[in-house]
DNA sequence: CAGTGGTCTAGACCACAGA
DNA sequence: CTGTGGTCTAGACCACTGC
């Protein structure tokens, strides 16, 4: 029974050192981070799986490491603002701000891929593909936020109980022991709102609003849905951090 | 006089990667790459370096790695859109796209930053630092495109020809030798056309536009410059790829 | 089971910043 | 010159896939 409990290294230290960070004992007053040779001995970790979790944490905004300096927090960025680079669910990332997502209202229909609105944008699909059509509108702290169209393969993820529908279909997904989330594909852009999106956001047809399309692939590379998002434009922001 | 030209080697054989992979001289009929220990004896490099360059190229969207199974070459992603996480200017990508961007109009004008229309998200500025207010209104194969509006801090970058107004701020910032580019923050949305740049991109007031807030950072953490760059909708797809 | 990519260790050398 | 982070090597073991 030494001190060993180091299963997990990588992500287990990223937790770790996000909440040391966010407790604020860890950088000194300049919000410096430690040395990464005092940080090895510190977490008991290699200088691999140190700097692989500081580059998750670069990643997701939380510190940068200057050449020749060290490595400092960054001040917390645009209050709001969703990454775009994240791993977990919209809903996970928005409640750690304290906001809450809730939906309003959902709908899921059996369709075949010939009667989608809309197409993936890398892969295509044999026209009577078994799919689930689902549509929800969602507010965040009660205000419309999101319009989602999703269409997922019926094939692939099984049936989807009315229950999840209004929770986290991300969550879903990934508490199933059978499939293996890959990576996804997304293009953002800014359109005009719909009449349909419109009745619910309560904007003007032509009212701008921040669309992403994105296509969920398995592990293997298999893709298992794809989907639109729009937002609202005064509610829908999204941050990501990039080495130059 | 051995086989050894091993300089630079991750970005080196990114390079090497990218084009192989476009010539399709690398990938086997089902799209799949070589094994990792068959690339490692293939370019003389370790695992490591491997790794990271074929990580880059996921980044980039090029290829996946699907666990127990290989590595294989992506199908082209949406043409048109531009990859968020690109390290290249936005001119630079676009081109290898063969489309050309030109600068139509462009001014430049010295300011402090009291003065300026909008501040950086993250950090604060001293109210007469020294400025730079650029506008620059850019097409995309002779249409409007992207209407520039950039602050940078005088004092740091020093004088701009102008000259480069008319090419790449990017390439003249990152070629000044005296200053080392370190990372970038960006916050997109989705917002309403304004007068002043619906003159430019032919739209009436109110019309969709894709907006994307950057501050610029040099690798020492020092913010450099801070701009807000305005798409018209039609034209302004950007792409990004996830692991999940 | 063999073959794939994913994680991790241990250590070397290089490049940059600042005293 | 010393201390920082950046790159790279060599090799081990683990987890997943498919036969």
């Amino acid at each position: 029974m030494a001190q060993r409990e180091s299963s997990l290294a990588i992500s287990a230290l990223v937790k770790q050192l996000i909440e040391e960070i966010q407790q604020g004992n860890i950088a000194d007053e300049h919000h410096q981070l430690p040395t990464e040779p005092a940080l090895m001995t510190r977490y008991n970790v290699t200088r691999y799986t140190l700097r692989q979790a500081l580059g998750q944490l670069g990643k997701m905004g939380y510190i940068y490491q200057a050449h020749g300096i060290g490595t400092f927090v960054r001040p917390r960025v645009e209050q709001g603002a969703v990454s775009i680079q994240n791993v977990a669910g919209l809903t996970a990332e928005l409640e750690r701000q304290g906001k809450k997502v809730t939906t309003q209202k959902a709908t899921i229909t059996p369709v075949i891929a010939d009667q989608a609105a809309f197409q993936p944008s890398g892969s295509t699909l044999a026209p009577d593909t078994p799919m689930w059509e689902i549509k929800r509108q969602r507010c965040l702290d009660g205000v419309p936020y999101q319009f989602e169209h999703s269409y997922y393969l019926r094939d692939i993820v099984g049936d989807i109980p009315d229950s999840v529908l209004y929770g986290s279909l991300f969550e879903f997904i990934a508490n199933n022991e059978s499939l293996k989330l890959g990576f996804q594909d997304k293009v953002m852009d800014a359109r005009a709102v719909t009449p349909e999106i419109g009745a619910f956001f309560k904007l003007p047809v032509g009212a701008p609003m921040l669309t992403m399309r994105d296509d969920s692939y398995l592990s293997s590379g298999q893709l298992f849905a794809f989907s639109q998002l729009n937002y609202e434009y005064h509610q829908g922001k999204f941050f990501m951090f990039t080495k130059l």
